[in-house]
DNA sequence: ATGCGGCTGTAACACTATTTAACACAAAAT
DNA sequence: ATTTTGTGTTAAATAGTGTTACAGCCGCAT
């Protein structure tokens, strides 16, 4: 349940906001001007800051500032009215992460959000999908496309190709993916490996600068 | 100082996007629809292209096929507020090298285009071709052609190949290649390092021009 | 120049790794 | 219960690499 600090002074939006943000399942803490702001980020330790930059008594750039200041890493996201150049940039300067310009949808400010919470790792699920040649794949849905023409792959399939694709032009080793995806790497294993790599070069077959050559004794490399 | 080209129908957004990119210390250069991008393309031939999906006259999409038919290897990344699996897949079918989903963090946008910027993504990508008197040679594909005729060489003989293309007219020691590529240099590998010639030779007849020639003692030399 | 001993070139073969089709089997879907 | 799907197993064919043997070659000492 991630904590939200809020920091907006027209009390209208800011109640909707937080009350969308609760809804949604977060812990909101609000705070209708920057004072009020720093005090609450001092207490509660939220896990992101939402700040408008307009605000009487301090501006949201000034608060950010001032929470850099204690804490490097908390995401923080401006919003704004203005979108003048100057503002972005110094927004960036004080370690703002993200803006959402006025009038916002309040689905924009929650996915981004997330966004932001989200560990850089697990980033969008569509990062994960890799250009083979004239191929497209899909490892998280497992499938392989070319043309509009889409095969769906085993999970066994899948996850090999993928590895395959992460060391592109470069070796995978036989042994690496056996520990990995069969737990040992047996002799038996070994045969099977061979043919999970026989039935990808026949899901690749329509493309020939596509192939995964063999590297004896050592394993594959997929290239194009 | 990497060249960014924007492209993006939403003023607004493309405006934030541009301003944070270039305070990142990118060169941007933002069209607002696609034919002004396919435009600005040409003349500035930058290094990573971002371009919305769904843009009034020109889609992202068949921008996207458009700049590949003039350049293979410029990283694209798409920006869609559509997240269906089929307009995904198109997009990495005509060349796309990630995509994003709208809304997103800027701070991901931002990842991203450094990920797709990174040497592995270029070197990797355009894999060194030979050219040896009449014959092309290509290192990662293991492809040895000549008049439109090509020849798959095993891994050992196009490691071996390579090496003597890379020290072209220069001595490759039998030592140094034993110890690359046996992985120690006893007697036994050496006569097998000479067959290795013998069949690279073979291989190489075809243009008279080109030669290995043995430097009795100490190892061989690629003449061309 | 001649002959010697150690290099080198090459064919042929041996041996192991890989490729592939075909089938077996169990789990999942219908 | 039957079909489909995913994966494993086997065996035969093929390809990659190593080994050997023999023929020739080189440089050198005579």
């Amino acid at each position: 349940m991630p904590k939200v600090l809020l920091i907006e002074d027209e009390t209208a939006l800011g109640m909707i906001v937080k009350d969308s943000l609760t809804y949604r399942g977060f812990t909101v803490f609000y705070a209708e001007n920057g004072i009020a702001g720093l005090a609450q980020f001092a207490e509660h330790r939220p896990d992101i800051v939402v700040a408008d930059v307009m605000m009487p008594d301090m501006d949201g750039f000034t608060v950010a500032a001032k929470i850099r200041r204690q804490d490097s890493n908390v995401p923080i996201m401006f919003l704004t009215a203005r979108s003048q150049t100057a503002d972005v940039v110094k927004g960036f300067e004080l370690g703002g992460n993200d803006y959402l310009k006025k009038p916002f949808s309040l689905d924009e400010l929650i996915v981004r959000i997330e966004a932001l919470l989200r560990p850089r790792n697990t980033t969008n699920f569509s990062s994960e999908v890799f250009s083979i040649g004239k191929y497209a794949f899909d490892p998280a849905k497992q499938k392989l496309s070319l043309d509009g023409q889409e095969a769906s792959l085993s999970h066994r399939e899948a996850e090999l190709l993928r590895r395959l694709c992460q060391l592109r032009n470069q070796v995978l080793e036989k042994n690496t993916v056996l520990l990995e995806l069969w737990g040992d790497d047996s002799f038996f294993n070994g045969r099977s490996l061979d043919v999970f790599i026989t039935r990808l070069r026949r899901y690749l077959k329509d493309d020939p600068q596509v192939q995964i050559v063999n590297i004896r004794g050592i394993g594959y490399k997929l290239i194009f």
